[in-house]
DNA sequence: TTGAATAATGTAGGAGTCCTATGTAATCTG
DNA sequence: CAGATTACATAGGACTCCTACATTATTCAA
């Protein structure tokens, strides 16, 4: 019993919705990377690439990407001819490389951040409401991730060190082994650069345990 | 008093998180495009136009697309050779054209419907959290446009038929004029091709009464 | 009403993305 | 050790995407 026209499911409305948000976002890109004389493709690989002591292989950086290998060689080579990244060849494998930033890469992603559009319009949310989506995303994230659909991404949720509602504290319920130290929803990690993953069966406790932690949603 | 390391503010987390699922939407739309022999950018072409029975002006194609009107002008000529749309004089401005689909481009578009992995990944959401969802993409989503980042989507919050939580009724209590008849927040359209907008002051009372009406949220 | 702004497209030129298919080593496996 | 597999590069081609600029058409004002 559709009401108005269109009778599409909440599914398909949720993700126009994205596909909106992402329109924003990459004209947003776009502005941010031609500042550093970049496009977006080639500002996100060095994005991809900051932090990540041990570079990533071409491989991975198309995974990562969602392209496919060639591609991904040829955004690398662009980025190489200007000097904003090398490759070193990988320890015990001659035919792999690792793609690591230069400086002169690094330098480029760190002007590029902060202050986008995308947000600001997270801004003119309510606090509870920016909590509760981010939860959602990261389990949308999870879902895609496990299966398959893309890499593993850095998450608390996939993290060895974090531990799940270990704290009666409601708001600093997790904590993480890490840094040893409790922390809130709201500081849930999407790529945290000291991840470190762990294998399926735990991965899996792990998300067991953080959902059944959850409070139950109310009505919107 | 940041904890784990990182010390990023929600909203920048929460755009790393939309940006993962826009990667996973964009590998499904190159899979999804190539069945029907295009790639993404074209079938979002094609899926813009559906539905729009005056069409649509190139510069209003760009826009929406988020890209420049030549590169809009490129991907139309690339479906016109493929006889997915056609362009007609406007009345009035012999500058102007409008695009349409053609019968070939409207079978392109249908075939592609439906069944995505960014859907799965919302289907594993709770109802209540896929409503939260909806409401928040709602507003980021009004949030761009009022601030002209992306173009007036046609949406129940900017449709003249729109009556928000005009109904006692918990569960259904907005009203469209359109269709005449109440309907629930899970309904709430984001691309609904009987919109039709208003000026920006009944626009600005409609979003005032659809904000009242919300129920506060819970922490999750 | 004529001439300058302004507006809607189109064209040119060039860098770069993205694909598939295939080539070339290096590494693994039975 | 031969054959499979893996990591990456190359080749070729279709497009996307940009910035300039050119072409008409429309609007606005003097």
């Amino acid at each position: 019993m559709e009401t108005p026209k269109n009778p599409l499911s909440i599914d398909v409305r949720i993700r126009e919705g994205f596909s909106r948000i992402a329109t924003a976002m990459r004209i947003e890109e776009w502005k941010k990377a031609k500042e550093v004389g970049l496009n977006p493709t080639q500002l996100a690989v060095l994005a991809l690439l900051e932090g990540r002591k041990d570079g990533l292989n071409v491989k991975e950086i198309a995974a990562h990407l969602g392209v496919s290998q060639p591609s991904a060689t040829d955004s690398i080579a662009a980025l190489e001819k200007k000097e904003h990244l090398e490759k070193r060849a990988e320890q015990g494998d001659r035919r792999a490389v690792r793609v690591h930033l230069t400086s002169t890469g690094l330098a480029a992603v760190q002007r590029d951040a902060g202050g986008d559009l995308a947000e600001q319009a997270v801004g003119s949310l309510e606090e509870r409401e920016q909590e509760h989506l981010l939860l959602s995303l990261i389990k949308m994230i999870r879902h895609l991730q496990e299966s398959g659909a893309i890499p593993l991404q850095r998450m608390c949720v996939t993290c060895r060190y974090f531990a799940p509602f270990a704290h009666p504290d409601g708001e600093r319920p997790h904590h993480c082994h890490f840094v040893d130290a409790a922390f809130g929803q709201r500081e849930l990690r999407v790529d945290c650069r000291d991840h470190d993953e762990t294998d399926p069966p735990s991965r899996a406790a792990t998300w067991e345990a953080f959902q059944a932690g959850q409070p139950n949603l109310q009505a919107p």
